[in-house]
RNA sequence: GGCUCCGUGGUCAAGAGGUUAAGACAUCGCCCUUUCACGGCGGUAACACGGGUUCAAUUCCCGUCGGAGUCACCA
């Protein structure tokens, strides 16, 4: 029997893979456009480094011309999450990522290189297979799972350096094709397993966009390519897929780097033409370090020992990008602080061109951080965001953080259906236009804290207390609240004449007008103007630090600034 | 343990055989200011260690140490 013969055995009714090749022709694409992915298991939820990864391919694109394609990677059906593929595209529409070619929604796709979902490509990668053991470059293996397991054991006790399935120690690796035959008819389980010829002393080069030049020791192992369930491992879809899609570019996260052996040589004896790998760092997390029990592990001065680690999903909420969209901090924000990861000079960048669209930064794989990976960095995250929200006009902000409200905070959406209020109020040093942006909001869940005090049922709530400026007597804030309002206080003033009537209360009240003159002889006035404000911004916010006080009692109206210092005054009394 | 990659302030990072070793975040101080925020100015703080090569090494080479990734019918 040959070979030939027992490929028809396994995989009758396989096509012959120039099929696949006609089918799936090169791509006319203009000289230097970048054919990428973004290949996904179907979980639902996307990791904060894939999303990287996705800003990545498409500053590409944009860059350079190509096609950005979704494939979805469901070879593991344990893995497979009910309408994980929507969610994917939906978290990443979040984000503005949007796809050339593939998926468009759990079974829908778009563009000419389908299936886009690799359980529907299998009889593709039988094809594939079918060629492979023709050529006597592929197998079956009826290795038992506890043949295997023997093997391993066997292998460390001889302390042997390379553990595995390969060489002499492939089982099944020689079994006559009607040996193999015969057990296939018995029904015997099995696996399609790579035939490899790596020597041992042999070394393969790879230039990797990212990593530049690479050596690494030759592939040895005789990987699984059809797994028991007649779908392909990851390492055979890759090969297959990225080739009948034309992919020009892989980019993926660099734990695969030490797999590029086996790619090369799958690659290669499949005659396929090598795509440009780039290998990005993976994203780093601090996790301290704990004893088999749990506790902590302490370093000599008391404090915990630390160690970094890849981000997680499973462990870490902030891994996965939805974690972002519910703590309300803007995907633009998430973006910026990303490009920052992936390419450092972008900060300056976008100092200098605030206004423009992030994938006109001229983005290089080239710029790429080679080191072991960034450690995720929260606050820096913050500052970028506070940046990136500072800029927005208040209008837009209402509408943001309204929208997010609708979904995670009933309450602060409540307040902001009264869209103008909210407008105006946000819009106190803050829009596009202002040359000095308040920077205070990082994320939409401080808003409602941010602006509580606005308003009435919020302000008025048990515990309000009036923590006034320490150098005035109950008695002058008592008569000062009061005079304010029957002789001074005028909705239509200005700025200039409010901050003027400020000053005459002051003086009226025995408080320096003005701040320096109280500098000059600190003795002469228990205090100043600053402090009037600051009496009159504790009654009226129930705080210390706000924004402009001007501006906040003309968001306020003149109902609620007399009502809340009419209060503030009784309250005082008692 | 094998293999691969990587070690520049607390974090992210530029950098080049000769530099006062950028910048951003964080932190501290001062100024501005009715508070906060913003803004301005300034401070603390780094080339892991040991050998080479060289007139000169943080930069090139080797070793040590340290970190990360990976060694599945998971991707």
């Amino acid at each position: 029997m040959t070979f030939k013969e027992l490929a028809d055995l396994i995989f009758p009714d396989a096509r012959d893979i120039s099929y696949y090749e006609e089918k799936y022709p090169e791509r006319d694409l203009p000289e230097g456009a970048i054919v990428t992915r973004f290949a996904p298991s179907p979980t639902g939820s996307v990791h904060i480094g894939a999303l990287e990864q996705c800003i990545v391919e498409t500053a590409l694109i944009k860059n350079k011309g190509g096609v950005l394609m979704l494939r979805i990677e469901d070879t593991d059906q344990k893995r497979k999450v009910e309408n994980g593929v929507k969610g994917i595209i939906d978290s990443l529409k979040d984000f503005d990522i949007t796809f050339d070619e593939g998926m468009t929604d759990e079974q829908t796709s778009k563009g000419a290189y389908g299936p886009y979902i690799q359980s529907q490509r299998r009889e593709i990668y039988q094809a594939f297979a079918k060629y492979l053991i023709s050529i006597e470059r592929a197998y079956p293996c009826f290795a038992t799972p506890e043949e295997l397991e023997d093997l391993r054991k066997r292998q460390e006790a001889q302390g042997l350096d390379n553990i595995g399935y390969y060489g002499e120690w492939a089982l099944y690796r020689e079994l006559a094709p009607e040996e193999a035959a015969a057990r296939i008819k018995k029904g015997e389980p099995y696996v399609i397993r790579f035939k490899s010829m790596g020597k041992p002393d042999g070394r393969i080069t790879c230039k990797d966009m990212i990593k530049g030049q690479i050596e690494m020791p030759q592939n040895m192992l005789d990987i699984v390519i059809i797994k028991g369930d007649g779908l392909p491992t990851y390492h055979f879809a890759h090969a297959v897929d990225d080739h009948l899609m034309r992919t020009t570019h892989v980019i993926r996260s660099s734990e695969w780097a030490p797999s590029l052996p086996l790619h090369l040589e799958l690659f290669k004896t499949l005659g396929f033409k090598v795509p440009k790998y780039c290998h990005y760092a993976p994203m780093l997390k601090l996790d301290v370090k704990r004893t088999e029990d749990g506790t902590p592990v302490l370093n000599e001065d008391g404090s915990e020992a630390t160690f970094k680690r890849k981000i997680s999903k499973r462990k870490d909420p902030e891994a996965a990008v939805d974690y972002y969209y519910k703590e309300g901090i803007p995907s633009e924000s998430v973006k910026e602080y990303l490009m920052t990861i992936a390419n450092s000079d972008f900060e300056a960048w976008r100092e200098q061109n605030p206004a423009a669209d992030l994938y006109d930064f001229p983005f290089s794989l080239k710029k790429m951080s080679t080191t072991e990976g960034a450690l995720f960095d929260m606050d820096k995250l913050m500052d970028v965001s506070r940046n990136v929200i500072s800029g927005f006009p208040a209008e837009k902000l209402v509408d943001d953080v309204s929208c997010w409200a609708a979904r995670y905070d009933e309450t602060l959406a409540g307040l902001l259906k009264d869209k103008s209020t909210a407008v105006k109020f946000f819009g106190i040093e803050r829009g596009p236009e202002m040359k000095k942006k308040r920077k205070d909001i990082g994320k939409w869940s401080e808003v409602k804290d941010y602006i509580s005090y606005l308003y009435d049922e919020l302000f008025y709530a048990p515990g309000l207390s009036y923590d006034y400026p320490e150098n005035f007597e109950k008695e002058t804030i008592a008569r000062l609240l009061p005079l304010y309002l029957e002789k001074y206080y005028a909705v239509q003033d200005d700025a200039g004449q409010w901050f003027e009537k400020v000053k005459d209360l002051s003086e009226e009240i025995g408080y320096a007008r003005e701040v320096k003159l109280w500098r000059k002889d600190k003795e002469a006035w228990p205090g100043h103007v600053g402090d009037v404000c600051m009496v009159l911004r504790v009654a009226l916010t129930g705080r210390r630090n706000t924004p402009d006080l001007y501006q906040i009692m003309q968001v306020m109206g003149e109902k609620t600034v007399r009502e809340r210092l009419a209060k503030a005054a009784a309250a005082i009394g008692r």
